[in-house]
DNA sequence: TGTACATCAGTGAACGCGCGTTCACTGATGTAC
DNA sequence: TGTACATCAGTGAACGCGCGTTCACTGATGTAC
């Protein structure tokens, strides 16, 4: 290995580093991060860290996007488990079992991509390609429904004719052959999957259920039949 | 009227005017709240807003209060002027267009109450009051269905054994009359809009859906089915 | 009704701390001849 | 292979700002006799 590719690696070993610190900070002080308190952490002076991130907010958009890969990893991972392709519910459920497990293990990233926006912070384009992959792994698995049969196609007449043409525009960018109505039922799964993980760590839950991942179950259940796998 | 009450009135109208100024700041700044900004708009002297507030976290517990009541007294009034009050469907939908029409309107507030935890801020017990009224509304909207043998009342056999312990502890406790099964479905709705209300508010929708309003209504329509209102 | 005292709101200075970012610098590591 | 130069990571001081909270104080307003 040459010395120029010893230093990049050192390099994206720091900033790697850097990073995992920095995601230390983020459970005890939420979005507040301090570029000074990382650096303390990591034995440096604050300064140091320009070398590695133009700003703090630099800093946390990296954070972001690794926050939305790590979870679309989890996702697809969970999803590719399942050995029979054609059990739809099978990976439903284990995408949304996935994406819970990954939030309460990440409790702060989480917050810091589906939780209230950081002030002053504008989440730059990058991030979208990152955000798309874990509701990406629910719509394949409504396309392939659509592939093999197994799906019902919804009357599209139960969509208001807007929403229709926004689900349009998004399967004909993302995902070719899925109908509309169909994809408004995933969506709207996809949302309600993210309010019950949000629900829960977020505190709404407390002092009210304790069958916490019963209750997450039931409602996996309910929403696969909505949606119809 | 006395003089004395004259001095608690003055002193009430102080304290309103601080929360007003504080809730225009978590507009732009969110749950980083700072007194002293908040003391400079009111042309005071930051320590004067100790004659008002313990502490900043005393202040930021009002705002929290004030927020759960303000969006409480939304959904009760948005339920009351429905004059059929066996019309549960319109009920329901009545109630959580209110919550997102009042959510639209005053972001920072509900981010405040629904968003990502504060961090070092632990909500008191004195929130809980406040805060079940919204959902509170909904489950009277189950309890006049069941009374008027408009509801069905579902299998509770649907429900896990320990979920169906939780819903029994809550409907004992605040909701005589409402089947287990009836009320795991009227949360699963409350959650369903409190993640919709999220996804939109916190940016998660931009890009991919612009008719929100209308794809809204279809989120509640839906849920209104599986709850059966 | 008038006066002495108590209560209260608001002041201004201070304590002790934090922060992001810039900049000139040192010294080590890599590159080109 | 050896040497002169360039690149790069990290330092330490500084700028200019912010914060929550405490405390002794002033002066106005209210209360009791």
């Amino acid at each position: 290995m040459s010395a120029a590719s010893i230093r990049a690696r050192v390099r994206a070993e720091m900033t790697e580093e850097i990073k995992s610190v920095a995601r230390r900070h983020l459970a005890t002080d939420g979005a507040n991060l301090s570029l000074r308190a990382v650096a303390r952490d990591m034995g440096m002076v604050s300064s140091a860290l320009y070398r590695y991130f133009a700003s703090r907010d630099a800093l946390l958009t990296a954070l972001i996007v690794d926050a939305y890969n790590a979870l679309g990893e989890t996702a697809e991972t969970a999803d590719a488990d399942v050995t029979n392709r054609a059990d739809l519910r099978g990976r439903w459920f284990a995408i949304g079992r996935a994406v819970r497990r990954w939030a309460l293990a990440n409790p702060a990233e989480y917050a810091l991509i589906f939780g209230s926006p950081v002030p002053g912070y504008a989440a730059p384009q990058d991030t979208f390609a990152a955000a798309i992959r874990t509701p990406a792994t629910l719509v394949q698995l409504l396309a392939d429904g659509i592939a093999s049969g197994a799906l019902p196609v919804h009357d599209a007449g139960e969509l208001p004719a807007d929403v229709h043409a926004d689900m349009a525009r998004v399967r004909d960018q993302y995902f070719p052959f899925v109908p509309e109505a169909l994809l408004a039922r995933g969506t709207i799964g996809w949302i309600h999957l993210f309010g019950a993980v949000s629900f829960e760590l977020f505190g709404q839950l407390d002092n009210v259920i304790e069958a916490r991942e019963a209750y997450f179950d039931h409602q996996l259940r309910l929403m696969a039949d909505l949606i119809g796998v």
